[in-house]
RNA sequence: GGCGCUAUCGUCUAGGGGUUAGGACGUGAGAUUCUCAAUCUUAAAACCCGGGUUCGAUUCCCGGUAGCGCUACCA
């Protein structure tokens, strides 16, 4: 039977469909990412079902985990959350279809049997595939057992010979001998369905006509497109989407650090740099240049929604590189407006626990000159808390380095002229500093160094002068008066 | 083991029958001297191997190798 012309129909729909077994991670964070660019790329709708249908690894935690994981990154979905727990009527109804049809037979087979069997087979050099010794019983016969209470699960009954094939859209035509395909569950005997049932009778209850996924689903694809067949339902285009890979090149894990979407907001990467990452793992432009004739790899989300396209999936694997996403998240705090930076450093001072005390125009001013260095929003909580609070720790090593020897005491000098000055700009306090490095003959690096430390309590900051006036007059004298009284080393 | 997919700097990638094989991250060097985790300049760094097609393959084809995926009454 030929199949029906795949559904082509605009506008799309396309769904992310994680199972409930763990948090978002950031190979299930890149797929929805994907479904989500297409859909809001094509006009199309993005559905959001939770394919829980496995009750012993899956929880309600892990759903909340999800859906906050694709909050942060800012994926909204146009319908669900579906509950593929809450459709189980119409897996059974699927599944009965297809006996119905001489597509799929009840098979009797126990699970320790299987095992058994398999194990034989593959001690003896057989392929451990299923048998198929219940696909032949009678119909008489299977009806009789399943009315005497004997339980029975639901094969799909593959065909003997030919093969299987599909287009896909990332990968081209992808075939398969049906040789090679076991008759794989439908329903479990206990009625509960398998992953296969379950994804074919959503995605066609929910008229899907996109499906974006990982690559690790090449394999399960020709048993669905099977499935369709049998369903008589018009084929999905299929796009498979390679992998993520650690930095070792083996499957993305928790040895190899954080894996939950989730963690990565914890570690202080704002959601924009995330996504434009994430973006640019396993798909590209095509070569975009920007002004100066080199790539462009920083987009807005309304460029990547303009710019998506399946065509520029790419086939091969991607491994996850930190660094690169570091770099990503620093040219985003870098270059946000104070506006849009300052309620995630709020948000982030409240996770910390860190209360500042100061004026909003003195925070907004503080963040402006510290947003071109921050590596993270933790730095606002962390490293620079001096900007933002008299409530910060003294760097014991840069202590050491800069505020040794008679330095102190200078400061203490410096710091009474700063509370005599007349004037209190960027120039002005440079020229004080300076006349005074001058009159003690000393170089002004040496007060400017253990300024910065006595400042900030870091060895390393903005230019100091820029520094004083963000912290103002009187707490750069105080600061600086303090210096002498700091714990050194 | 079987089946499937993939292969350009360390990493993400552009390119494509003839190129000095381009960019970015990271790394090295230099500059700045008010620190560097900032900025600027700069350098090193890749077409997996073997056949074939071709005047010419990194590019097309075949094989090998390697990596990854699937191989459950998990998803």
């Amino acid at each position: 039977m030929p199949d029906l012309p795949p559904q082509q129909a605009k506008p799309p729909r396309v769904r992310f469909a994680p199972s409930p077994t763990g948090y978002l991670h950031v190979g299930g964070a890149r797929t929805a990412l994907f479904n989500w660019l297409f859909a809001r790329h094509t006009g199309g709708t993005f559905i959001l079902r939770i394919e829980d249908t496995d009750f012993e690894r899956s929880s309600d935690a892990m759903v909340e985990g999800i859906l906050e994981g694709m909050r942060w990154l800012g994926l909204d979905w146009d319908e669900g959350p579906f509950f593929q727990s809450r459709r189980l009527d119409l897996y059974k109804e699927t599944a009965a279809i297809s006996v119905a049809g001489g597509h799929a037979y009840p098979c009797f087979c126990s699970k320790e049997d299987l095992d058994n069997r398999r194990k034989e087979a593959t001690a003896s050099g057989h392929q451990p595939m299923y048998d198929r010794r219940c696909r032949h019983i009678a119909k008489e016969e299977a009806v009789a057992r399943i009315a005497a209470g004997e339980p029975a699960a639901i094969r799909f009954a593959v065909p003997e010979g030919g093969a299987t094939s599909f287009d896909d859209a990332v990968f081209g035509k992808v075939e398969f001998q049906n040789a090679d395909l076991e008759d794989f569950v439908l329903l479990r005997s206990d009625g509960i369905p398998t992953y296969h049932l379950s994804v074919v009778a959503d995605d066609i209850d929910m008229r899907l006509t996109h499906i974006i996924r990982g690559a690790d689903h090449i394999s399960n694809t020709p048993k669905q497109v099977l499935l369709y067949r049998a369903l008589e339902a018009p084929l999905p285009v299929f796009a498979h989407v390679p992998l993520i890979l650690g930095p070792d090149k083996t499957r993305l894990s928790k040895r190899h650090g954080a894996t939950s979407v989730i963690a990565y907001k914890q570690m202080g990467i704002v959601p924009e740099a995330f996504r434009n990452f994430l973006s640019l793992l396993g798909w590209t432009t095509g070569g975009l240049k920007d002004a100066n004739g080199k790539d462009r790899e920083i987009f807005s989300s309304e460029e990547l929604v303009n710019l998506f396209s399946l065509e520029g999936i790419s086939k091969s694997n991607a491994v996850f590189d930190n660094d690169k996403l570091a770099w990503f998240n620093t040219e985003y705090i870098r270059n946000y407006p104070v506006a849009q930076l300052k309620p995630l450093v709020e948000q982030e001072w409240k996770l910390a626990g860190f209360t500042p005390t100061r004026s909003e125009k003195e925070i907004t001013h503080a963040i402006e000159l510290l947003k071109p260095r921050a590596r993270s929003l933790k730095d606002f909580a962390s490293a620079f808390r001096g900007y933002f609070s008299d409530e910060y720790e003294i760097d014991a090593a840069a202590a050491a380095k800069f505020l040794s020897g008679n330095v102190p005491a200078l400061l203490v000098e410096l710091g009474a002229r700063y509370l005599a000055a007349t004037e209190f700009t960027e120039a002005s306090t440079e020229a004080l500093l300076r006349a005074f490095a001058e009159e003690k003959g000393i170089k002004a690096g040496v007060l400017i160094n253990g300024s910065r430390v006595a400042l900030t309590g870091q060895g390393v900051a903005p230019s100091l002068f820029a520094v004083m006036v963000a912290l103002g007059q009187h707490r750069v004298a105080a600061r600086l008066q303090k210096a002498v009284v700091q714990p050194v080393g």
